[in-house]
DNA sequence: TATTAGCACTCCTCGTTATGGAGTGCTAGT
DNA sequence: ACTAGCACTCCATAACGAGGAGTGCTAATA
């Protein structure tokens, strides 16, 4: 036991980091040699674990706020930290119970589905959850419905396979009968079922085309309608946001400006839009520490999220957007476990029929 | 000139406390007498307005944070003051201009509209902008519409003469066949437009009885599809908010807890849409101050609001949530504008047909 | 009688200074 | 390879003081 091989040496510098940063994520104060000999088992005195921090400070996984400081974790640190725990946790069993519950009620559509579940990722990490809706574009068609509303304004609700539904309301230039509607409406129907959305709007107007001999004059007014009503404007994935108000728990050091900086991530769609969808390039889970995410805004903030599925296809994301200094192992598995369950009624519902 | 008649002093301290709210309206800071003969003339000395001063803080008007600073205005003070205001402003025609333009696009829905209106109160306001939209169950209905989704599953889409669109999927205990749907649908629409919504649920019912005898099995599993889909839950207003990042100007000594207070307010709808129903009891423009607002949370908020109508019938409430530090001429002015542009909106939108 | 000049007083703000302590890096010894 | 010991750094906190904005009061004035 006199001379120590490298290997073990590195090992012990592991669980010397794990430690420290254990330990910081549950005080938030940069963490001394001494605190580390007091309250973990290393057998080593203050001298030979200061030994050590430098090491690791040099490698890039720890920063001391000023000289006489204790350290607190970089964001290399936070990697190192995740990447060894990513293995290990599960579940807490009273955590999969309340999601359990939670999910028992309603639950038949899919914008539910996507509410409750950023709620819930928020409750119970008293965090901000978010999820991003599968693009509709993506989805198959289940179901295209015209409902006349007036002489000239229509309403038109496309269901998908999966769930989503949506509605839109057109404006004709010249009126439209509602018999001529329905008789649209069934053709479309029969022809374009189980059909991706992000071909029908092409599909529907080559077959309005070809229906147009039969019904001359119902079909032209029809092909404005669906022109507009597939518009892709609004075809995209929606997101949905859950516990705003624990954005306020994230900064290290109570920073206003980058709080409001945040604030305009999380309510402008698009932006949060775009955040997640770069989570969804790789599937599975997704750790991005602090600077990871490459945007300025969140630089102070960790986004622990994982891909789901519907089926065998992967559709969207959901995750925890919360301060760097996060116990990691928690959200993990809370994101995890929901993941799951998520995949699970998705793919339930996408089974109808 | 010499000796001055109760009245004339009475009215130069009104104009000296609307000078002094002005005054800490643009600045923040409480205000000294010096300031006010230096900016503003009162052709009088800074002793006679330190007077003054006394007598409006002893009437409850002004407070002094600490014995040798300046005034600042109590919720008493701000009421004064706006209610002195309540008649000059109009709206600025710059901004006028923006919320015709703005409201030129998208306004087909009502949900547009009203997603539309928090928006722009807020960018124009650079506040919060909250908007009420009208309840559901006290609309006409314009149309009611079932569609199949699969052998169990039906979407109910409802329309109201308002504009206001919502849906539901309903599972069926046993499947019903997609013809009987149609002729539900046709019924029913038939007896049930232009009805409140409120009494669709037991009108349905009553029909569904009647007609039982001729289509008996459809109609028997009508009924349960009824009572499901208009199941009052989700019947009442919906509430939208615009701005939330500007939350953060609120308050006036960067306080977290009341924020995160806020935070919550603004993010539990039902807890929202008690505020705003509140502000609805009285037709036309509300200014609630500070506490009058009789709810914890919004103790040091300002809520600028005003009922808004369709034809003639008042339905929901619109307006802006900031700092009760805030301009309260424009604020005012701003809600007047856009309430007269909704109502007009909105009108024209209930005359289709 | 209403107004004002003058003045002593209050109390905040902001910068300076001192002090204690946590934590470090280094050196020399085991 | 480890550790005891020590001088050093730098933060956090409190204490102090000067400056200044603003007050309330009194006595003089128009």
């Amino acid at each position: 036991m006199r001379t120590l091989n490298p290997a073990t040496t590195e090992n012990r510098k592991r669980k010397l980091l794990q430690a420290l940063i254990y330990h910081y994520v549950r005080t938030g104060k940069p963490v001394g040699s001494q605190v580390i000999v007091d309250k973990y088992n290393f057998g080593l005195s203050s001298a030979t674990i200061r030994n050590l921090l430098v090491d690791l400070e040099k490698e890039g996984y720890l920063i001391q706020p000023h000289t006489s400081a204790g350290r607190s974790p970089t964001d290399k640190g936070y990697r190192f930290y995740v990447d060894s725990l990513l293995e290990v946790q599960s579940l807490a069993a009273n955590d999969e119970e309340k999601i359990r519950k939670e999910y028992a009620m309603r639950t038949k559509e899919l914008e539910d589905l996507m509410i409750s579940t950023s709620h819930m990722l928020s409750s119970l990490s008293k965090h901000t959850g978010v999820v991003l809706s599968p693009r509709l574009d993506k989805s198959l068609l289940r179901r295209l419905q015209l409902i006349p509303l007036g002489t000239e304004q229509i309403l038109v609700v496309v269901v998908s396979q999966s769930g989503l539904i949506r509605h839109r309301v057109v404006t004709m230039k010249r009126p439209l009968p509602p018999e001529s509607l329905t008789v649209i409406s069934d053709t479309l129907n029969d022809r374009l079922q189980g059909m991706p959305l992000s071909e029908v709007r092409t599909q529907i107007l080559h077959h309005i085309e070809v229906a147009q001999r039969e019904h001359i004059e119902a079909f032209a007014l029809a092909k404005d309608l669906m022109r507009d009503a597939f518009d892709l404007g609004d075809v995209g994935a929606e997101v949905y946001v859950g516990g705003r108000e624990n954005l306020f728990r994230i900064p290290e050091d109570n920073d206003f400006g980058q709080l409001t900086g945040l604030m305009k991530i999380v309510e402008q769609k698009n932006l949060l839009t775009q955040v997640l969808e770069r989570a969804m390039k790789k599937e599975g889970l997704s750790v991005k520490i602090g600077a990871e995410n490459n945007q300025q805004e969140l630089r102070g903030v960790s986004l622990v999220s994982s891909t789901y599925k519907m089926g065998d296809a992967t559709v969207g994301v959901l995750g925890i957007m919360g301060p760097r200094r996060m116990e990691y192992g928690r959200m993990i598995a809370l994101v995890e476990g929901v993941t799951k369950i998520v995949n699970q009624m998705l793919t339930k519902m996408g089974q109808y029929e």
